[in-house]
DNA sequence: AATGAATGAGGATTCATTCAT
DNA sequence: TATGAATGAATCCTCATTCAT
């Protein structure tokens, strides 16, 4: 596991820094997403403890540059499908699609987020509550978006909207995540943009094609056709 | 914190378990949710470690005492009040409102049942796992039965609305259990049951005046068209 | 395992012990002779461990009444069988058949003898240690008696003869002992009574025609030549 | 008993290694070989426990390289001195004479072994059972040399032969294990030593010389001698 | 005479962090 | 700049024994 030859090679700091964070990332990994002890990052590099301290000052730092540095290159894929998709179902679709492969890719980083960083006393405020602000408030703004084209709902809040969507997905994945179930990324997804989409959806009395509206429009229909004198069908 | 006074006091053997599960819930409460330690329950009850674990074998034992007690408690008016409710709507609307309101008066010990019990090795299959289990599969009971009384869609597994609901008041109360928001449980639990309620309405497909109406809609058309005379296509 | 149900039964204090008793020897077996927790005696007989406090004031001296009543129990038998013995051999026999069906029947309880009691700082000069002195000191007996008769050599002392005994047997059924292996009783003592009656038997240089019987061997020999008239060589 | 002065001196990490291994053998010494507690090895030291940790993950692994230190010292002057010898009971002789003083000289550590390591639950198969092995297994391999040159009987299995041999030993020095008596190395290796080769030597009834037969010549003789009518002697 | 609650002194182990070299 | 040995404060848990009731 650890790779014993090559202790103390001197690395350019950025060098080092990557690779205390791929480390990192592995014993996170490792541990199921539940820890992430600092020498089990060391030993894996060969390196010791104090080496990382020099790096990173603290064990939340560390963390930070972990889970941050996870987020660039989740966020590349991200934003870059979202700026190529129009649709308002479209965009639910793919940010869903995407988290859950994400999930399904990221098991345990997923549960280190979720069970060590975000449960932690100072998460609010950080940089990485603002990365996953930002990560999570593009489905704010599809929601948002699509109520101003007259499209969505404007009478709930796009944040619950936004919850409803992270939430339906954390809860869902969390047999797979503790390892004692599975899923299928692609009905998942549908399902849950399906779910999200209709929960957004005009509601019933404004949507064209209710059954009152159908009434109506059927009455209207008999009574031009009484006007027309015409024949039966 | 601790009760320097009474120390020693020699109890009955249910008083002190009441005893204890009583102060390991203020430890909860007074850690946040985030841990538990088992010597600061006994500071404060001004007795020492090992009086508990004659009571408790395992602080595992412990903690399943604190959170099933906790969940007779949340069961009581939980299963009393669902009993008095028939419609659909209502009875969705009703559990929202109490697992809110759950959160609202019990937050740390839900973070502490989120953060550490429901991520813990062996919860699956546990004593914990089937209450809460009870508790959340009552929101399937709900959808299915909606379902079949054709009320509600059916082509979505009820276990995705479950996660859904109970994923969104996770998520909606996240600001709130972590101290810094509050939000407003009579607001966020209609919302959060319009939310769910018009997800699993029956869409739009199944209505009758989607398909069905469209072509009919088109065949009056037709016929007004007919009616004017018109030529056009 | 525990009977719940008769907690509190005033007992006569001769019964209250023998319950005692019986409850420890059940708790070593359960634990392999490693350790005998004064609780799980207690839980076993459905009282408290102050109940078992009063009548025995220290747990050392609860050991010692087990093991005592187990000797008295395994002395019955072993000198009964003795008295009915007179030849060395079988004597000797007897005793280690004897000794190897009580590893084989209380394995544990042997080890509990060997690993704790005999441990201790203050087993020396003990009650146990006066019963196990009882119990090995009839093979110094069966030795010495048998050297006494000129059927055993005399040069070595029967102390090193029981020790040998004690320790082949020991040593030989530790497998056993340990939960790993098996042993044939009636082989096994077959073969540890060979050797240790050869280990004690007269030596060579003693036994009447070993040496001296070589030199009269050959007397006579020269002597029936002669009586032959031969010449030969 | 602790060295208060020379806390926290920074040792090599081979330099801590041994002297944590010495300092444990010392704290068995002074425990006479019934615990090994890690507080008093860290205090004897002027360390922190956690400093004997980093070293050693586990109690387990500092037993065993206190153990296994231990034996290869041992091992050295006995492989070389076996090495050195041919005969079957100079080797009997010589391994007998080695164990003696190997508990003559650490007669703490022999209990330690006997009494905590060799009853534990997964010493069969450890490390330290292996070296036990080879340690004893030597006399297996005497003993069945002597047989296959027809120097010893074939007929009981050598093992016997070496738990005899070890048992005996054990059993013989145990007084002196217990702080409440001694021995004569010398003459009890010898006697020792008698006892197991008379053990495994040639049985009478293969022996020229047993007394039966010696008694038959004898007649024979005195017949012949009648025939004779020969003078007398 | 009996109960059984409570004690207290350990014991092994973990881990983020510091600091002498 | 880098190393890596050492820290120290926790944490869960055990068990023979005492003593208030």
């Amino acid at each position: 596991m650890a790779d014993e030859k090559r202790a103390g090679t001197r690395l350019r700091r950025e060098d080092r820094i990557s690779e205390i964070i791929a480390a990192a990332r592995a014993v996170i990994t490792e541990n199921n997403g539940v820890e992430m002890p600092v020498n089990e990052i060391a030993a894996r590099l060969g390196i010791v403890e104090g080496a990382i301290y020099r790096v990173f000052p603290t064990k939340k730092h560390l963390t930070t540059a972990v889970l941050s540095d996870w987020y660039v290159e989740v966020m590349a894929s991200y934003e870059a499908g979202l700026a190529a998709i129009t649709g308002t179902r479209d965009s639910l679709r793919f940010v869903v699609r995407h988290h859950i492969d994400c999930i399904h890719r990221y098991p345990e980083l997923v549960n280190f987020y979720f069970g060590v960083v975000r449960m932690s006393r100072d998460y609010w405020g950080s940089e990485l509550h603002r990365l996953n602000a930002r990560y999570a408030n593009r489905v704010i703004k599809i929601l948002s978006d699509g109520a101003m084209r007259g499209e969505l709902r404007a009478d709930i809040s796009p944040r619950l909207g936004r919850d409803m969507l992270f939430g339906v997905v954390e809860q869902a994945t969390w047999p797979f995540r503790m390892n004692i179930g599975t899923f299928d990324p692609e009905s998942l997804a549908n399902n849950i943009t399906a779910l999200i989409h209709a929960a957004y959806a005009l509601p019933p009395a404004a949507a064209p094609g209710s059954e009152a509206l159908a009434e109506r429009l059927l009455a209207i229909s008999q009574e031009l056709r009484g006007l027309a004198g015409g024949g039966e069908p």
